[in-house]
DNA sequence: TGGGTTGTTCGTAC
DNA sequence: CGTACGAACAACCC
């Protein structure tokens, strides 16, 4: 389910399991690479080890010694593991990348909206994909700046990633949810200190989520996420959650205490 | 069975 | 140029 908690929870995952190990064979499976061939990616990867990973919102970049930096964007489905024993191998392996101690990593995507690419450095990555700043690393004089120059709907300007990058259809439901705001509630009418509320929220939500593994189950009692139905009772207040489309997606949120 | 789904991108309209 | 909307992408899940 990524959005930026869960990819900054793959990028702990691949750091934890999958630098320093020499690469030895590259196998792919459903067709997710875009920019790059899968010889070019072969080559590249095939005896060589990954040194470092970056995450930039919901994009994990990963460094192949001595070449360029592996992208992954997970789509709605795509996830990652490490496994050894054929049982364990993960069914909609769109790469399989094996090393030398016998274990694998498989990027996975059952809706295959995933991409894998190459790039030279992260920072020409995120001028190429026309990426804002990350959500959890703008500060809050620069989140306030752009916020008071953008019009429009105050969740499609939290999901837009070229405004701020990360943020996707969930947590900025919870983000609102959490900074008492309506969803459509026009960012133009935000007052700075509202501004400087919603930034503290956001920041408040992600980490807590990255914390927590990114696992729904472990979320705090007063997160819409776990209860992210119409009709449920707001974790909140006395109110009900209710739905309504925002930007075409879903979007749930509490008419009791997110007010407009 | 059909409708819904955590993401992005495109065309179109204003 | 910035914003809004719908459709498209693919396939699973209930």
């Amino acid at each position: 389910m990524p959005e930026l908690p869960e990819i900054a929870v793959y990028k702990k995952y691949v750091d934890a399991t999958s630098l320093h190990k020499k690469i030895t064979e590259v196998e792919f499976g459903d067709e997710l690479l875009f920019d790059v061939s899968k010889k070019e990616l072969y080559n590249a990867c095939v005896g060589k080890e990954f040194t470092e990973s970056e995450r930039i919102g919901k994009h994990l970049l990963i460094h192949v010694e001595d070449n360029d930096w592996m992208s992954l964007h997970f789509g709605m489905t795509g996830g990652l593991k490490y496994f050894k024993d054929k049982e364990d191998r993960p069914d909609y392996i769109g790469l399989l990348l094996r090393f030398n101690n016998g274990f694998h990593l498989a990027f996975t995507c059952p809706r295959k909206f995933g991409r894998i690419g190459m790039t030279e450095r992260p920072e020409q990555f995120r001028e190429d994909k026309n990426l804002g700043p990350d959500a959890l690393e703008i500060d809050k004089d620069r989140f306030v700046e752009i916020f008071k120059e953008k019009r429009g709907m105050l969740k499609s300007a939290l999901m837009d990633q070229k405004t701020i990058c990360g943020i996707g259809n969930i947590y900025s439901d919870e983000i609102l949810f959490q900074a008492n705001m309506h969803p459509e509630s026009q960012v133009q009418n935000l007052s700075e200190s509202e501004l400087e509320d919603l930034y503290d929220v956001m920041q408040e939500v992600l980490s807590t989520c990255i914390d927590k593994g990114a696992q729904y189950s472990e979320y705090p009692d007063n997160y819409i996420i776990p209860n992210r139905e119409e009709g449920s009772s707001c974790p909140k207040c006395d109110g009900t959650i209710a739905k309504i489309k925002v930007s075409g997606r879903s979007t749930y949120y509490c008419a009791s205490h997110q007010k407009k």
